[in-house]
DNA sequence: GGCTAGAACTGAAACGTGTCAGTGATCAGC
DNA sequence: GCTGATCACTGACACGTTTCAGTTCTAGCC
């Protein structure tokens, strides 16, 4: 089924029926002429050929996210989802790269065998796999920058501090901040994100202690309860799957929750809901950012050097048993 | 840069450029030309236009494999992973489809959208989505036969055996397998491998019972452990995700694990290795799986009808502190 | 020397689009 | 009644690749 099909059976040139398929308003046709050439595209079912439009075009429709390690959370999974949904409605077709090809040079020789039109930086891959994208003449949609511009506006600082007001509204008042011991970009973000609580704890007269730890290692977790059990009554923990791990721990050393200790997590993990107790935590609203990235990429595609506006990206406390 | 930018610095017509670098068997050139060509292949750093390749053959080099709804398991991850690093160094891109589209018909459209040239079936989708693209004309490399073959090849009973050889060698005698209440295939398989398992505690003079769970709820959860507890002393679950909600349940419920009830998961999921205890799990070789669907995608091309050996994805105990 | 076989290479035609540069009508304006 | 503009539509080319069907040249054979 190809143009040309659909052309005989309108009884129109071909040209005629790329000119209304693609609603090219420079060209004029009669309203009949229309009818008639979509009524025979949609009875042969016509799809154009997506290699030749391609390569007609000079790209593709292809756009690509990668992601290598992000994979572990949930949380990434609903943000591709949301995505692709939203540019599959605008005809393009999201490629989400998870996987780890061992070194950022075969990650970007990966993601460029796609030959996607767009690269979207979601900043959870290393700044440099971006910059080699660029290099190889790729048309990438960052969300760096606006981060730049208004660091407080990102969606991170916002969540957190949505886990502090509910423990606070719960009357917590002796907090204790919860994070990963990350990379260098994360850690910078975590000082910020300190400050943030820090200062919010402060106001309220609430006392405020930050802790930061290896997720894969179970040990200093428990050294934590350990530590903390009696001092803090509110914990916001930097995602859910540090949370159960927190929680788990609180039960093995005996410390109730929340009774003794309230528990905030972050994403909204699936595990949260199935745990006893069940987990109170941030879930995301992600339509809305899927929907910001297409609009990003479309504009994008239009000559426009766009950057995303993560700002879209939502949250809401999911409140359940541990606080 | 195009082929005619390598025929030119190579000295050659178009044509030999192609031949040299498909390798085409059935022509032949000197050892002198082929590096030539070679080497302003790679000075110019020249690589083929895909959409242009994809016109011309009609065919992508794009490999699909929709998996809606399974993105909540890193062990997907992990196994998308593996399949495409071993086919991007065959020249293949896996595009991995985890979006949830609403309707089996929207996840058909978009998958056909990349126009892939073979679309895996893991059977983890819907059979009738997978009917639906062989419908559209896309070649489907399937597992599904080679299990019907021979069911107790499947892995899924292979690693939940393991996981009650495990308990039993741990001196328990009194067994309860827990899965998750399906749809109608899993749980078709779930009675195939409740009998397995029923049959190999038979056989070592130990009981066993089996549960079925929603996993989205914890109270089911908590009612179990209610039920079982001081009756049965080993529980060997379906997945991770379950295990999880099972040992929280458990210390919720003052019960010891492993002392008076020894659990053991399956996929080994990272929030695993963070629990208090620490949860025994079955972890599978993802590695030799991924370069079998290569496998699998090289010979459907070359226009066999092939089907998956999925018998190649071995399991092992990760021994942890739950059992 | 004439003939064939093969080696080494090339010209040209597709694949299905998008789009520029037309073409023949019709129509308003003077 | 001519001109120029507008409408409705089309012919033909280009995108970069693969591959069929040659073409030239050399070597081997009787």
């Amino acid at each position: 089924m190809t143009g040309v099909d659909v052309a005989r059976r309108a009884g129109v040139s071909r040209t005629t029926v790329s000119y209304i398929l693609n609603d090219d308003q420079t060209q004029s046709f009669t309203e009949e002429t229309r009818a008639r050439v979509h009524a025979a595209a949609s009875e042969l079912g016509y799809v154009p050929n997506r290699a030749a439009r391609a390569l007609r075009l000079g790209r593709s429709s292809t756009v690509l996210m990668p992601l290598p390690g992000v994979y572990l959370s949930p949380l990434w999974a609903g943000i591709v989802d949301a995505t692709a949904r939203a540019l599959a409605a605008r005809g393009h077709a999201l490629v989400a790269d998870f996987t780890s090809y061992g070194s950022p040079e075969a990650q970007v020789e990966a993601g460029l065998r796609l030959q996607p039109a767009v690269v979207i930086d979601t900043m959870a891959v290393e700044r440099r796999i971006i910059t080699m994208f660029e290099a190889q003449g790729a048309l990438v949609l960052t969300s760096r920058p606006s981060l730049a511009a208004d660091p407080f506006a990102e969606p991170g600082h916002r969540a957190r501090l949505m886990q502090v007001e509910h423990l606070l509204a719960r009357g917590r008042r002796r907090m204790a901040s919860i994070g990963v011991a990350g990379k260098e970009d994360e850690s910078r973000q975590g000082k910020a994100i300190e400050k943030l609580l820090r200062t919010r704890c402060r106001k309220a007269g609430a006392s405020f202690e930050a802790h930061t730890l290896d997720p894969a290692d179970p040990i200093p977790v428990r050294a934590l309860v350990a530590e903390i059990a009696g001092r803090v009554d509110g914990a916001c923990v930097v995602n859910d799957h540090l949370a159960v791990a927190l929680v788990s721990a609180c039960a093995a050393a005996g410390l109730r929750v929340p009774e003794d200790l309230a528990i905030v997590g972050l994403d909204d993990h699936p595990i949260a809901a199935a745990l006893s107790p069940t987990l109170t935590t941030i879930a995301w609203d992600l339509e809305a950012f899927g929907a910001t990235i297409a609009e990003g990429v479309e504009s994008a595609l239009a000559g426009q050097r766009a950057s995303l506006g993560v700002e879209a990206m939502a949250c809401h406390v999911v409140e359940r048993e541990s606080a």
